[in-house]
DNA sequence: GCTTGACCTTCCCATAGTGGGAAGGTTTAT
DNA sequence: ATAAACCTTCCCACTATGGGAAGGTCAAGC
């Protein structure tokens, strides 16, 4: 026992399921330390930190696509900081993008809901908005 | 001919592709007027407003479970409002709830992109944040 | 009527990230 | 040595969508 730790034991340490740190070894985000002579992967310390950095990103928002090129910044010591200034404002806007998207469907659900009586009556505004039949798709001429 | 549609020419009546229109009737979310003698789908006019119908409520986020449900309640005519409307507004706080975590995700992201020189320097507060190594989860004691 | 091209069918695969579970091997403590 | 706890790989599922292959159908032209 030198400082190795079992899968189980990372996942505690790093906050992400054993499940996932297989399928993340999987795809190429990372390599535990070595494997045990039966078979079990045995992860150290420097691991456990890649692991929880995998998971703080993701908590972030950011893709294992994205989180592998973090990865390859951190790990670089001559990498810029304007790289990954640039990769996280990228995120940001997608981000950004994707919350106007929910934000206007939720705008237009609370108007039509505020105008739904919400009794035992069966016409809805929600419905009939649904249902509409003169929806034109966004006449450009 | 009797006003009854191939499938392109439903797909393109309702902006829903083809594909989907299969996946859809797959998954029991409707079924098309019948079949041709050679086995291709035939739609009428009430399949494609179905179709338009599930086009909107997925544009408006609708899980294909929860257009299930609104399908159900558009076609009984003894519907109450009240549970379309309860339908609806549980979707929003949904929404509501994926915008705050989105929000909170672009909160800490530009704060720490703010402080990050984004020069030829290797020092980063994003990757420090990333791999802070005194994260402790949440302590409750 | 036959050919041909456009269209349709079903079936499988892939995506992204996560979890469930089975079958079987390892480790460790008793 | 045995048993319990743990690990391995492999397959399946989810959501919603698209790509593509192999093969059948329809309609138009001749």
């Amino acid at each position: 026992m030198s400082g190795l730790l079992t899968i189980s034991e990372a996942a505690a340490g790093s906050g992400v399921s054993a499940k996932m740190i297989r399928y993340y070894e999987d795809v190429g985000l990372f390599r535990p330390e070595g494997r045990s002579a039966g078979g079990y992967r045995l992860f150290n310390d420097k691991d456990v930190h890649a692991l929880r950095f995998i998971r703080r990103a993701r908590d972030l928002g950011f893709s294992l696509d994205e989180i592998r090129e973090l990865l390859a910044l951190w790990r670089d010591e001559r990498r810029s900081s304007a790289e990954v200034k640039a990769l996280a404002l990228r995120h940001v806007a997608d981000l950004d993008q994707r919350i106007r998207e929910l934000q206007e469907m939720v705008t237009t659900l609370r108007h039509l809901a505020r105008h739904c009586h919400g009794d035992d009556r069966p016409d809805c505004p929600i419905l009939a908005d649904l249902a509409e039949e003169a929806r034109q798709p966004k006449r450009t001429a």
